[in-house]
DNA sequence: TCTGGGGTCCTAGGACCC
DNA sequence: TCTGGGGTCCTAGGACCC
């Protein structure tokens, strides 16, 4: 192999760290989720996929299925802690480390034999090694490439290892099957499907063009790519654009466009806290509604200036939601910072200066407060004055 | 049984500029 | 008097993933 690439995926991660910070669960089908009416399963225990619970599925169904199982609210600074020890464990392994979420990661084993041995080898001790300093499983899929061993760090779970050979790529990809191959979703599936593919030998016996043809420049080649275990150049590079988003969703709907306007108040606030922690700014501001019968409508605006303050970031999405709301029942609203980008100064930037003192002063304030921990929220009728900060 | 919340990327049409 | 092609930005919507 001239390239050795590892993927490791943390074994039903969330439900993991459960279980090992209360034994007591364990051997039981857990699920980790909120418990309300719309809510969904996050994460659960292989004893409740069992009963055939899974990820995203809907918290009643799951309960349908398995009344018994205990379920868990999600308790993210928990497993974004566990999921630290785990990545530095992985990034001092090798070199090429991109970590991919919070419970995976890439490792470029690449020319790395003389450090820990054959591929395989190296595999096995890492995995040792996580569990030992853990108490968590992780499954390793090794190939040579990055789309390919993801593919196989999924294709046995829990505590998997899965190696494929080059000259084996092909074969490994029609095991996987069409169905499970990363990037084709329900709805491309549908597409190949319509076009009387069947499966990944049929889309593999076509020519690069005719697939081009057939479907689009990029998911024609994407297709071509990933049949033959090519990898399609997924996992490289730098993102181009970023965002920032908040959403929430109604039980019941609301009808009320004062009370959407209050929550579009407080989401903007939300953001405008968080990118100025990551300092960055925004280019532009999107509100998304959804409403009872599940029909989404997003819509954006784009100012001539970067956006970062509170106020602003509401203005543009109140005047969005006046602009589209269609009076029915909401079920979820949601808003974007969208190009979003690095702004180290913020504080001498154009806008700013183009601010008055108080109303810089009061951003600045807000944001030191809500790096303390302290939850505030500015009174909402006003823009340039400090409230008695309730809640 | 309905369908969270956080993201990224793609498509397609229109505007505008060269 | 009719009309090119490429590039970039903006918008709305869709698809997918964890």
């Amino acid at each position: 192999m001239s390239t050795v690439f590892f993927h490791i995926d943390l074994d039903a991660f969330f439900a993991s760290v459960e279980i090992l910070d209360n034994p007591r669960v364990k051997g039981k089908p857990l699920i980790i989720g909120h418990r309300g009416p719309r809510s969904v399963v996050s994460t659960c225990s292989y004893e409740a996929r069992s009963y055939g619970v899974h990820s995203a599925q809907s918290m009643s169904e799951a309960l349908r299925r398995c009344p018994e199982a205990v379920v868990v609210e999600p308790n993210f600074k928990r497993y974004s802690q566990k999921s630290k020890e785990v990545m530095s464990i992985i990034s001092s392994f090798a070199p090429g480390f991109m970590q991919m979420s919070i419970d995976e990661a890439f490792l470029d084993y690449s020319n790395m034999e003389k450090i820990h041995g054959l591929a395989g080898k190296a595999a096995r001790k890492l995995k040792e090694m996580i569990k030992a300093e853990t108490g968590l499983t992780v499954s390793v899929g090794v190939a040579e490439n990055r789309y390919l061993a993801k593919l196989a760090s999924d294709y046995h779970k829990p505590d998997g290892l899965t190696i494929v050979p080059p000259e084996r790529k092909e074969e490994f990809i029609d095991k996987v099957g069409l169905e499970k191959l990363w990037g084709i979703g329900e709805s491309t599936l549908n597409s190949i499907y319509r076009k009387g593919l069947r499966n990944t030998k049929d889309i593999r016996s076509l020519e690069k063009e005719s697939l081009v043809h057939l479907f689009s420049e990029n998911l024609g080649n994407f297709l071509y790519s990933i049949v033959r275990g090519i990898d399609p150049g997924l996992f490289k590079g730098e993102a181009k654009s970023h965002s920032l988003s908040s959403e929430r969703t109604f039980y019941p709907d609301v009808y009320s466009i004062d009370a959407l306007d209050s929550f579009i108040f407080q989401m903007a606030q939300e953001l405008s806290f968080r990118a100025l922690g990551e300092h960055v700014v925004a280019r532009n501001v999107g509100l998304k509604i959804r409403y009872s019968d599940f029909s989404t409508y997003s819509c954006q605006y784009t100012p001539s200036y970067s956006l970062y303050s509170s106020s602003d970031i509401y203005k543009i999405a109140s005047r969005l939601l006046k602009e589209k709301y269609n009076n029915s029942g909401v079920r979820l609203i949601g808003l974007v910072l969208g190009s979003t980008y690095k702004a180290e100064e913020i504080e001498q930037m154009e806008l700013f200066r183009e601010k008055s003192e108080k109303e810089r002063k009061l951003e600045k304030a807000i944001l030191e407060l809500s790096k303390s921990g302290m939850k505030i929220i500015k009174a909402r009728s006003l823009d340039t004055e400090v409230s008695d900060n309730k809640q």
